[in-house]
DNA sequence: TATTGTTATACTCTATAACTATA
DNA sequence: TATAGTTATAGAGTATAACAATA
């Protein structure tokens, strides 16, 4: 048997993935594309920055880009410096998808918290942190 | 820009996730794959049923079974008492590796938790079942 | 008629290996 | 030669719609 202390964390990172799964999917996105809109809010990443953002290979990255491009979400612009380098970064249609996707990611963590108390959110939000980051860390 | 509780809770799950799936890989199997040898270990369901417990459509299951019948890690048995119903169930090899898997869930989780003091793991316990509970109620 | 499961089809995601263009 | 990216190819996972068999 799995330790239930694995066994509930397990099972709420599948809860958690599949709230943002359908939040992504009621805006024809997958959820990998809406993390790329995520990722490029803040960045104008080239394609091999990006796949690494995404943990993706460069070759993955392309057919992910080429689809976002056809969808108008994020356009590719060559790099002044370096003629091999592409970046990527979004168009407007792009950066308000992303903006609404943020706003109803909030919205899906602030309903699922919802029932706990103030003190296990705030213990919660320092550890979710904590584990975050060294889990990053790590991969 | 997204809290910093939504952010952190949903980096946290990606982290879950990737640690899931690098386990499941180094087996040769899908997370998919191996959710679905978890769901088998205490359970002998029908492909509706097993299709409900993960989420999938009929179809879906129907491709995820054929591909672990393939690689002899379950079984598909007639129903005695109604001829359309076919039953799943894990073979001894598909029973070792989902045995394999939990162990190595339980380990991967251990270390993930390991920088936490005694009181936080008690706390994310408690709350991660909570939360696990709620949403799946929901879902 | 309703239910269970499969088949046909199509698309996304992912990877590996070979290739092109630039450095 | 080395690096950035694309292309060719393959397979898993997913879904919808049409179908067959059983109830």
């Amino acid at each position: 048997m799995a330790s239930p202390t694995t066994d509930a964390l397990v099972q709420l990172s599948f809860v958690i993935q599949s709230r943002l799964s359908d939040l992504a999917s009621s805006r024809d996105l997958s959820l990998t594309q809406l993390r790329m809109l995520g990722v490029l809010r803040d960045r104008r990443p080239t394609m091999q920055d990006l796949a690494g953002h995404l943990g993706l290979t460069k070759s993955s990255l392309t057919g992910l880009i080429d689809r976002a491009e056809q969808r108008s979400l994020v356009v590719r612009t060559p790099d002044a410096s370096d003629g091999r380098t592409v970046r990527v970064e979004l168009t407007e249609l792009g950066r308000s998808l992303a903006a609404e996707g943020t706003v109803a990611m909030n919205d899906a963590m602030d309903a699922l918290l919802e029932p706990l108390s103030a003190s296990d959110r705030k213990v919660l939000h320092r550890v979710a942190v904590r584990l975050a980051e060294a889990g990053q860390e790590q991969a």
